[in-house]
DNA sequence: AAAACCGATGAAAAGGATTACATGAAGCTC
DNA sequence: GAGCTTCATGTAATCCTTTTCATCGGTTTT
């Protein structure tokens, strides 16, 4: 049937020993190898995965979890990580937990089953608290949201200080009343909260946080309420791309100019962001690095196990557009 | 070390094949089946996926390889084919293959070394003419992108049809001079085509239709040039979604209004193609429809392995907005 | 009461590769 | 030329399960 080691063995007159080597790049001599190449083409012979997984105990797979493949940070990063693996040599196996605590628990039992090599994780909130009883056995990079006992390697946004960059552009263009909305299952979001309280409070200004679920509609509702009320806010920083996105659509709603009635910003810049209405003033991620510091700080971890955790966090860049600035004209205008 | 198999049972005082039972669902005593549950819960027992699939000759894995998990066709469609592999106890391997036949090459041995039980694959041009010889030995199905020698099942959007759809709309709100713009690597853009050529032509229109690498920045630059001659189009049709954002752009650089001096449409619906610029007038494509056919597809093939190949297309949806139309509101205005 | 059957269980083979170890030839040293 | 090392090669054990087959008690059939 399906043709194996031992055939192509045969069929090229040696041992399968010897065929296996010629994969792996063991000590064969040149003749041998030919001939074993050749029985390899003729028969159309390809290893199987699983057994030479099971005999060399090496899964070269790594696990991908994150909460939803459709996010564009995650779409984004989800790239750079496979990239990096292939390049690499090694598999992806890549879950959408939906931040439930409930999968992300099914998906790292899977992790185990597969024996990853490591995981790649964009924990919940829920579960990042859990997770300082017991780890999974195998080398863990948190992602985008940090490790409270810091047991953990993780990379990510400086959301803190990305937040109250945010805040401070927004001040600097004379806002006064800004009010930030935020997602209310991640982490990240409890980072960009603080972020945006310690900025409002250095510049002396008031600070009204509202959580949603992270989503467009929720986000929309959440400001419509907001602002029909008397004392309008003059500010908003969204804390993810799809509830800004709830947010211009309020604005739409409530017939408010950008930015002369509201300046709103938030996060993640994406082709479309300098399209929508007056372009959108986002933080930009660092997505490429962050996802290519995850896989360094992965091999690192599993070449030296005992070393202790590193938390890299890196830095967004501000772009600034016309959802903060009066339209002055039709390209990006970088600030920093 | 690790726990296997053999640990359980003597844990359990029961042999490795009643362990393996109880995995299986095979016939246990109550009796026993809970001593081995005990014993799996007290290890930490977690069966060794590579062994499993070694022996039982089940990978229970399918393969999906698409150009670019960045396109959102392909995000949506990833993470629906992705629920209903878990959903049905199957794991996804995924593959970008940036239409680059020696990558989707590449990825074809690994499939085969992985053993998939089925690939859904959205094949570059090239790879699709070549795909007659020789097939792979496990069952295909081809998604957003018909097989010409028919050997294949395939679902997609009926591309022809949708675009024929577009021109007639432009045509409907007064547009004659309507250009298309389509992506140079794709099979689909090339169904584009041939519907854009037929739509004009029974509605007695010209064409004219530009190529060019499918992303933003490539379709801005053909749009300047084609707009920067004495006879201007009054209407765009893009082939997609980062393309029609690029012809966007162009207008923007041109300082043209849509829709008044030229309507511009295209496809994929998106979060925020309402947002852009007047909101944009797209064909939805059923991207949920498209991946649970493609699995139901790709399912009934291994069940019926000599079946005759399946076509199945899939009508899209007109969602129109300001840029083809004069802005009446700010709802969506689905018309068929 | 013997024969046939049944369902739960265990012993052992099988699945397809890698790898530890043994072997034997060739090349060196003295 | 005896003894030692080196290197390519082959033999067989091994990785961890699933699955086949045999067994065994107990029930039903004749």
């Amino acid at each position: 049937m399906t043709v194996g080691i031992k055939d192509v063995a045969q069929r090229a007159g040696v041992s399968v020993a010897t065929v296996s080597r010629v994969f792996g790049n063991g000590p064969v001599s040149p003749e041998l190898r030919e001939r074993v190449e050749k029985a390899i083409a003729a028969t159309g012979y390809r290893p199987n995965l699983s057994a030479r997984r099971l005999r060399s105990q090496h899964s070269q797979t790594i696990g991908l979890m994150v909460a939803d493949i459709r996010r564009p940070f995650f779409t984004a990063l989800s790239r750079v990580v496979e990239d990096e693996a292939y390049r690499q040599g090694m598999r992806l196996i890549l879950c959408n937990t939906d931040e439930s605590p409930e999968r992300e628990a099914m998906y790292l039992r899977l992790m185990e089953e597969e024996r990853v090599t490591g995981l790649i994780w964009a924990p919940s909130r829920g579960s990042l608290e859990r997770l300082s009883d017991d780890g999974p056995p195998f080398p863990l990079v948190l992602i985008d949201r940090g490790s409270p006992s810091g047991r953990y390697d993780c990379v990510g946004l400086d959301n803190h200080q990305a937040t109250a960059t945010l805040v401070r552009h927004l001040h600097a263009i004379g806002r006064s009343r800004i009010v930030g909305i935020f997602g209310n299952t991640s982490s990240t979001a409890i980072d960009r909260h603080l972020g945006y309280l310690s900025a409002t409070a250095s510049l002396g200004l008031s600070s009204e946080a509202f959580f949603v679920a992270p989503n467009a509609e929720a986000a929309e509702r959440e400001i419509l309420k907001v602002f029909s009320r008397p004392d309008r806010p003059d500010g908003v920083i969204a804390s993810s791309n799809l509830m800004l996105l709830g947010v211009v659509k309020a604005m739409r709603r409530l017939e408010l100019r950008t930015p002369d009635d509201v300046a709103i910003a938030g996060f993640d810049n994406e082709t479309w962001s300098e399209l929508v209405g007056p372009g959108l003033t986002v933080i930009e991620q660092p997505v490429g690095d962050i996802g290519r510091m995850a896989m360094t700080l992965l091999f690192d971890r599993l070449k030296a196990p005992k070393a202790p955790a590193r938390k890299v966090m890196l830095t967004g860049r501000l772009i600034v557009r016309g959802s903060t600035a009066p339209v002055t004209g039709l390209v990006d205008e970088p600030v920093d």
